[in-house]
DNA sequence: AGCTATTTTGATGAAATATTCAGATTACAA
DNA sequence: TTGTAATCTGAATATTTCATCAAAATAGCT
């Protein structure tokens, strides 16, 4: 077949179940990564490009749960399944609010799994759509490092940025002179859709107009019952 | 808000629970539609548009399998759930083969359940994001931008639109110099048709009218008891 | 644990949008 | 031509959405 290996990223720190799962997924066609704790897996992570990332809940040092939010944290459609003993509802609520794809109890029965796979890595979007890491930005005379969560203004000292006002500013960017529509920004950003949440992004909002004001070429308008625009003006 | 209620097909014999179901996603701002056996259930995925379907497993005269085939024949895409009290291995791979986006044995949590729907159906809002809707268009010599909700006289600076006042231009422009009958933009814009709101859309119709004066080769003409015609010359 | 940064929540008022109503005008049909 | 229904439009009212602030809650770090 032409179509190249799915690559796949397990965390686990049961090194028998994790070389388990590992050995049937090679066998069927996988090419698979196996790291044995949080530390490990987020390193393996950050240099290496997978399509899909399977991790156990209950690990030291670092928990897949923490681990999970740091992997959405650098990327945003990257489909990833938590395996956990643990089938207590709140920890699987918790596990799709970080932003799980699914969350399977152990036991689980591997062909199950397999099964799960398959229709995720299917879906036509991913496969196809490379992970833009673009993370350096002008905004009018503003500078903005989405990765370093800077937004530098001229010769004056950067402004940190905090994870949500960095999210935002990059959406925001994303779409430059267009609509971002609110729903979009909050199921990327919070991964929920609310009356709360959406009170907060207004909050945000306000902060990032009050950085941007230093340059009065920039401005986030809104559009009422729809979202915001980011205007920069040459 | 223009981003319309995604719309849940639920197929379920059991008329107890799949109320249940059906109060809690409405409850939950979703549109849902309930069937109460597979004959039923493909009759109504024939003539709507749903954005998710859920299928009971067990059911007489047409089981949930095979529905659920026929619904993937009709739409590869569609996102699909079986429900079912069998939790055999089997049957939740047979859910798979047949395209399944997921299988949840009863009892389930329904909070689980809404997690996973709010999953599946932002992966498809995302992917989706080139809008493949035109939204650029010119009327006479304005330009109208119903993404932006702008309508430019030359180069004066843009009117801003209100979503009605916004909608309705757009329908206007699509049936431009033809009749756009009144029925029409009442149930697509109001979703409802009686006196009231049909003396709303009469005053937007005025304060369309109002706005366009600018240029006088462009007006919006009554027919009376049918609808409107946008009319531009040359 | 205790401190700090970040995020959420809640309240309040302002702004934008939508509906309703009233009094005219216009179109149509008998 | 005359009566009725349909339309037009300004203005009053109602509703929804947004901006901003400050306090409370949470998360992150040393």
């Amino acid at each position: 077949m032409i179509t190249e290996q799915k690559k796949i990223l397990i965390v686990e720190d049961d090194f028998n179940f994790g070389n388990i799962l590992k050995d049937y997924l090679i066998l069927n066609d996988y090419f698979v990564v196996l790291a044995k704790n949080g530390i490990e897996g987020m390193e393996k992570f950050q240099n290496e490009n997978f399509d899909l990332c399977i991790l156990d809940v209950m690990m030291p040092f670092k928990d897949g749960f923490t681990l999970g939010k740091e992997i959405r944290e650098k990327s945003e459609n990257i489909p990833l399944f938590f395996l956990s003993a643990k089938t207590l509802k709140e920890d699987v609520l918790k596990g799709f609010r970080i932003g799980a794809d699914d969350y399977l109890t152990k036991p689980f029965d591997s062909e199950v799994l397999l099964a799960k796979i398959k229709v995720i890595l299917n879906r036509k979007n991913f496969s196809s759509i490379p992970e833009s890491d673009v993370y350096e930005f002008e905004i009018g005379k503003f500078k903005f490092n989405s990765r370093l969560r800077f937004l530098t203004y001229v010769d004056e000292k950067p402004i940190k940025l905090s994870p949500k006002e960095n999210q935002l500013l990059r959406l925001l960017v994303l779409h430059v002179n267009d609509l971002l529509p609110r729903e979009i920004a909050l199921n990327k950003i919070w991964r929920d859709d609310n009356y709360f949440t959406s009170r907060s992004m207004d909050v945000y909002i306000a902060k990032l107009r009050k950085y941007l004001k230093l340059d009065n070429g920039v401005e986030i308008l809104n559009i009422h019952g729809e979202g915001f625009r980011l205007v920069v003006n040459l």
